[in-house]
DNA sequence: CGCCGCTACTACAACGTGAGAATACAAGGT
DNA sequence: ACCTTGTATTCTCACGTTGTAGTAGCGGCG
């Protein structure tokens, strides 16, 4: 195939046809499968595409349909483990139906979002997943093109997009719950956030005041210290707060693994041993979660199943075999009990 | 798809050239600027871009020119935390030249690898970055099609490709010679492969050995467990294994930080405390390693540099700027000191 | 026997762009 | 006046693909 100093040009529909002596068209319709094709015929495209190694040029085809077999993937944080498990799990859901993901990172910025959204990223794409943070409602209906678009996560905007997300409230409330049952009393809540609270910040705050309140528990406002942003020294910095009242907690529910980590960090600098004289537990199960010390309790949502859902829906709208309005997919999770929270007192 | 009400489509080449009174080809060579053209000519044209919005499209010039704006980046394992923040600095740094980014996951799979490589894994790609594995030089040499390529990392694969890499060697002797200065005497290393050494184990042993043996120092074979990769469990492991001597290490060096954080994992379930029992150094500077607890020792690469360099190098080749042979890069490292490796005894 | 309708295929145009050849026009030299 | 030189612009075509329209062949039915 190869030629020595050169590389052999890539052949094109023009030679698989000569090959098989049939027209352009008729390789075209082999390959594709839009128009039935005599079985004789086809085994015989078939062979000479075989031999040639014939792949599609994409950018003709895009040029001639329109689209392009690539979807764009934004997450306000690509680096977050949380992000780049669940965009691993993305690319290869997306190859199994031979979509290619080009990736995107947000910042978590509206406007970036929006430009995403509307597809305005990367020329020619079919369709978008985003993860978004800052994007609201109104934006989102203001978006200059209406792309095929599912969105990941809490945030709720409204019926323009599918949405695949696990039920962060049951998530909270379950692993809060899990605290309560190992006997820890005074749980403190560390991922609000103070004067802008995001989506993922209300619902599991909601969970956590649930599972309390059936607890028959109160809700200290002083075990809610509000965080700027979702990484380790966001958690450190609120674990150092927490440390410092006069009465401090004895669990600690994490909106997310890394806000866990770094509040695991501020207590073993404060001498703490975890879970003794703490238990921490986090959000996400980020691969990192197992291996911290203590391993972490968390809730685990099913990536895979998210990445595959997400993926698949996308399909649906681009290829327009579903255009009804926003649909809502809500895959499962588990908590999942490690080191961090058991072996209380 | 379209705009409610309507939806303007895209201007194109020709809507311009009406609007301005001149033809499509004397329009594209005021977008392009190949041929000059006259002032009065051009001033009109660009009133004409402005006003219609116009933007290329990029895919009608991609099947003329050939090329697709894209460049494959192929790591063996994507979710790894050096990889993904690598990957975050590749995108961002081909964002600023106007490429986009294809990601792939090869497995460390030779196979795989030598598909990326010639420029198979997706089709209509310009140019590859990819971080081998298993691939070696003779596989490299036969590859069906010479892609601009450029390589990342310490395996040397011959003149066929630019490589873009620290220097392991003295990163590796830099962090031993550490843990001597710091009066740690009998160093074990973690992330030695018996049958198959990869060049990363190699190259990071020699850097261990010219360490020692500048400070006099015997190599003893029992303080290099073997390992089967490189994650946090074959750290782990391996620093069961070395605990289990009977003369027990006083510090690790591993030849990654995820090796290093399994080893720290291992080394608290054993009851030792780090640095005061143990020190552990590893290498790679992953965000996680300086909210390890304790904080993590390390080799920094500058990774946003590596990318920066490994992107400007494909662009050269891919815009035939540059068509000589491989060239060697190797931006700096810096060996950044935490606890887990200070306070010693 | 001729026409219809069906199947299986082919011919042709078009997507928007850029390369290169061709042309128009102006200025200057002989 | 004519040719040369040079610059500015236009014309024509091709990139590889797919949609539309069209044709050939064939069996069935009035």
């Amino acid at each position: 195939m190869s030629v020595p100093g050169g590389g052999a040009a890539a052949p094109r529909l023009k030679d698989v046809a000569e090959l098989a002596g049939v027209s352009v068209k008729t390789v075209s319709n082999v390959v594709n499968g839009t128009v039935p094709v005599a079985e004789a015929t086809r085994a015989r495209v078939q062979r000479a595409v075989d031999e040639l190694g014939y792949q599609p040029n994409v950018t003709a085809r895009r040029l001639r349909t329109g689209r392009s077999g690539v979807i764009a993937l934004a997450f306000p944080e690509l680096p977050s483990p949380y992000f780049a498990e669940l965009a691993v799990e993305v690319i290869a859901a997306a190859r199994r139906v031979g979509i290619t993901v080009l990736m995107d990172d947000t910042g978590g910025d509206p406007a970036a979002e929006l430009r995403i959204a509307s597809g305005l990223g990367d020329p020619m794409i079919d369709g978008v997943i985003l993860s978004p943070l800052g994007l609201d409602r109104a934006a989102l209906l203001s978006r200059s093109r209406e792309i095929p678009l599912v969105l990941l996560g809490e945030a709720d905007l409204g019926p323009v997009a599918d949405r695949v997300h696990i039920d962060n409230v049951a998530g909270a409330r379950e692993v809060t719950r899990h605290l309560l049952d190992e006997g820890y009393r005074r749980i403190a809540a560390i991922g609000w956030q103070d004067p802008a609270p995001r989506a993922t910040a209300e619902q599991r705050l909601a969970g956590y005041r649930e599972a309390l309140a059936d607890a028959g528990l109160p809700l200290d406002p002083e075990l809610l210290p509000p965080v700027r942003a979702y990484f380790r020294p966001d958690g450190a910095s609120a674990m150092r707060r927490l440390l410092r009242l006069p009465e401090r907690p004895d669990a600690v529910f994490c909106f997310n693994d890394l806000l866990a980590l770094g509040a695991l960090r501020a207590a073993h600098e404060a001498g703490l041993r975890v879970p003794q004289d703490l238990a921490i537990v986090g959000f996400d199960d980020v691969e990192e979660a197992a291996y911290a010390i203590p391993s972490l309790t968390t809730v685990a949502p099913d990536k895979r199943l998210i990445a595959e859902l997400a993926v698949r829906c996308l399909e649906e709208r681009i290829e327009r075999r579903y255009t009804g309005p926003g649909r809502r997919v809500t895959p499962g999770f588990r908590v999942v009990v490690r080191e961090s929270s058991t072996l209380a007192r």
